[in-house]
DNA sequence: ACTGAAAGACTACCAGT
DNA sequence: ACTGGTAGTCTTTCAGT
């Protein structure tokens, strides 16, 4: 499928406010309403939106610790076990494969360092994880889409 | 602010699809719609909810390659001057510091391995940066909103 | 692209605790 | 006073031309 400049004018409209109405969005990328709902339509159809978020401060809502987890497994792991297997954890936030040592890095949130603890612990308990290595996160310092505006 | 179990209902909500209408969330958390707004507002206004984003397809829009990179100063820095001088950078997505060895870690977002190595470059020509480590993502595994639902 | 019908949002006001 | 519900009005959405 192809994008244009203007799709690419409403994904930044909605990455900025996914709550945006069409209206709006149109004003900005100067399109009618309908003209604007049948283009999100079809990006999200082909997959190019994959759908729309709240943005949520995890301390404000009691989770106040973070961090990325590297894990190393011995022999060789498929993506699709990787996936079931971190996935299982309600406190990983993603997931993924990188070119260095690690098999897999996971970037987890939980209540508090106890809570992160428990959490490594299951990680270690996993089939065939052979060890991690944990950076706690001390500060945030900016947070924004995934992919930089037009 | 204190946050009940029908605030975080709502949160999970959002979080799922965030151009719900407060009708449909609230036949989900037993409100009515007014109800429901008025405390969406108050969400927003506490800092709770930060904001609702459009979740893309990086690579659906050209931007192939991700990235994570440890960055290493000489002396101390301030948060401050990390945000500052990191988030300048159009393709940094996220960046923290960390209880380990580097002194940031940043994400960022390419349109390809060339795109990135000009961005390691940019980033290594900042004042008082010493040196980089990077690790491209190969796969990512998966990717769900940052704070578990209730 | 325009129009009409349906749905949703928002404000004001009321009730119960 | 705080929290939620109801009603009325205005805007938005969406399926027809």
């Amino acid at each position: 499928m192809d994008v244009d400049d203007i799709d690419r004018g409403i994904v930044t409209a909605l990455q900025r406010d996914a709550r945006a109405t069409f209206a709006e969005i149109g004003a900005e990328v100067g399109l009618s309403a309908p003209a604007v709902k049948r283009r999100v339509d079809r990006l999200v159809a082909s997959g190019a939106i994959r759908g729309f978020t709240a943005v949520v401060d995890p301390a404000a809502l009691g989770w106040s610790t973070e961090a990325y987890v590297e894990v190393s497994y011995s022999g060789v792991v498929s993506p699709r076990r990787l996936t079931q297997d971190l996935g299982a954890l309600p406190e990983a936030v993603s997931a993924w494969t990188v070119s260095g040592a690690p098999d897999a890095v996971l970037q987890v949130q939980t209540r508090d360092v106890r809570h992160l603890e428990e959490v490594l612990q299951r990680i270690r308990g996993l089939p065939d994880v052979t060890g991690t290595q944990t950076e706690i996160v001390l500060s945030r310092l900016f947070q924004r889409a995934a992919v930089p505006p037009v």
